[in-house]
DNA sequence: CTGAAAGCGCTTACAG
DNA sequence: CTGAAAGCGCTTACAG
């Protein structure tokens, strides 16, 4: 054929613009608009190009988009841990949400100590078009300055302070606990106890209030509402935090704390998942039955609530759906949205049904 | 200064090689030496290339590399599910070798299904220099067919089939399950019982041999080791997966299967933690105590073994080195390599200590 | 051991 | 609505 486009070794062999462009019978560059979707072209060369895109098998190089446009089709998910039992819906939701946008997931570990630090090594090489923030590493305002003064785009998901500071997804975690209070002060609960979370995270906060303002409602004596904190847990003012297996260690503590009073509860609500697990197993280890002789409810609907005996009440925020918009919030934009909370499910097991036996 | 390089709006203001190169008095070229590593600079050179880098603040433009040497600097963890206990952890894995390699870590799901029928959709746009392949998905000839076909570099982790056909990643789970049976065994117990993993799983073969061999060799008599499979585990040859909560409750039926035996089991072994969980909470639920009235030990030790109560007997592989070791062979090279299995640990908790009080 | 030239495959900034 | 030209920042393929 006498091609003036001879085939290097370039792109394993694949077709270039120019190339689909001549089979078109148009440039290179109405290639690109098509790639792009740029609104100004004819319907018929529309059809042409994307034929001519078909029949050559074209991908775009995305080394070259990058390099041209200056951006890397990248997003990254910043985190300071992997061990959250919602890690892995969050990387499947991202993932999923990504995959949609014909962008890629990249994923990076910053310890929170780091963030409060030194953030300044985690992006000297910045690799990506927005970063996905997650808690405690949203509310560490060295991080936060570092992405401000790098001009970076990001989202934060649940941050605990300044919520208009940036894009940002919530849950309504408010719903969900005070359908929580309402459940147990309908099982016949007249006591209760609250395990709280990491101090200074907005989600601690969130659900502890919810959680008193929704028995008191009910007719709960104040009296009868304890709340104690388990030792060590993340806290985003000092770096350090404590999760996974040791966060359910530390709930042991914590329920021990609660039996302790005078008029003990019988009904316990945690901040999270592990640290409810930790107190059933706790409530066991010293011979009481749960939920005949304590309830238990979580936060976070992790796929071990559901293995254990007995299975765990517990709340859940799609995680999935949360993921969806803070990855459209980065790609298409966030002019103008408001912020959403996302609904919450109760999901009702036996640790704290049926209805304690006294 | 004149300068015959105006900073345009690239690269976000970053410096080029060229504009390294002019200060430290060599050109782009040699620039473009050092951040590769090559041998042949004088040693004089490569110190005044540093000094200009840094004094620069330079990094290289990934994009660019990337568009000129046809390699992405990315590599990825091709998974068919996120929700496996090791699944955190093989990500924290990966995420620290790529980092500690200069390269990023991109997430790809990939449904078992679509692996077995259609992968090419998968590898359309291959975006990785190497690709980190999981069970059950490095055992699934379409899709490995398809990495061939496209010359695409792979390293599987603990495959089922074919152990030489590519770099492969092991651990060595036959010197922990043995070590178990022993422990086992030496706690007392006479029958016992195996909850096999999915079929045509290399690791669920290993694992179950290995079980039975250790407590023959231990004096069992072959009457009282008795093997049941859970039903609906994930299947490589038919695309169809059972995991997370609902590997643990396909898990009860199995318990149910090998008390019902004439002479049951004190002991049981289970392919994973998801299995073993799922059996605790079953025998729980029946009135049982465990280890007191049957012991049960998993295999992964997951977090979540060691926060219920009781805690998880289980066997530990080193995921992190094993991460490393696959990030290794596809950075560096597997040439001449021979195959390691990377040795395990076994981890004695409460769910089979102290012996039961029969 | 080092450099000048060319070009990877796109998109930008114009022009018509 | 479409195109010719230039160039993003590197590395390849030479040359010396």
């Amino acid at each position: 054929m006498g091609s003036d486009f001879p085939t290097k070794a370039r792109h394993g062999g694949k077709a270039t613009v120019h190339e689909v462009g001549r089979l078109a019978g148009v440039s290179g560059r109405t290639v690109s608009r098509v790639i792009n979707g740029e609104p100004s072209i004819r319907p018929e060369t529309l059809e042409r190009v994307k034929a001519a895109m078909a029949a050559l098998d074209f991908e775009p190089n995305m080394a070259a988009r990058a390099l041209r446009g200056a951006r890397s089709f990248n997003l990254c998910l910043l985190t300071a841990h992997l061990s959250h039992f919602y890690f892995a819906e969050v990387v499947r939701g991202l993932t999923r949400a990504c995959a949609a946008r014909d962008r890629r997931l990249i994923i990076q570990e910053c310890p929170l100590r780091q963030a409060m630090l030194a953030p300044a090594d985690l992006l000297r090489r910045p690799n990506a078009d927005g970063y996905v923030v997650l808690p405690p590493l949203c509310d560490a305002p060295p991080l936060l300055e570092l992405l401000d003064r790098l001009g970076l785009d990001y989202v934060r998901i649940a941050p605990a302070t300044d919520p208009g500071r940036s894009p940002a997804v919530f849950s309504d975690d408010e719903a969900g606990v005070r359908a929580l209070a309402r459940h147990l002060w309908d099982l016949g609960h007249r006591r209760f106890g609250h395990i709280a979370g990491p101090p200074g995270h907005h989600a601690t906060l969130v659900r502890s209030r919810s959680f008193t303002e929704g028995l008191l409602e009910a007719g709960v004596d104040p009296a009868d509402i304890a709340q104690v904190e388990a030792p060590g847990l993340a806290n985003p003012a000092d770096g350090r935090a404590r999760l996974g297996r040791g966060l359910a260690e530390t709930a042991g503590p914590a329920l021990d704390a609660l039996l302790a009073r005078p008029r003990p509860p019988t009904a316990i609500f945690a901040f999270c998942d592990e640290l409810a697990i930790g107190a059933v197993a706790r409530a066991q280890s010293l011979g009481l039955s749960v939920p005949g002789d304590i309830a238990v409810a979580g936060f976070d609907d992790s796929d071990i609530g559901a293995m254990i005996h007995p299975a765990l009440t517990t709340i859940r925020a799609p995680l999935i759906e949360m993921m969806d918009e803070a990855v459209d919030r980065l790609v298409v934009g966030d002019a103008g949205r408001p912020i959403a909370h996302h609904p919450v499910e109760l999901r009702i097991r036996s640790s704290t049904n049926p209805r304690p036996s006294r």
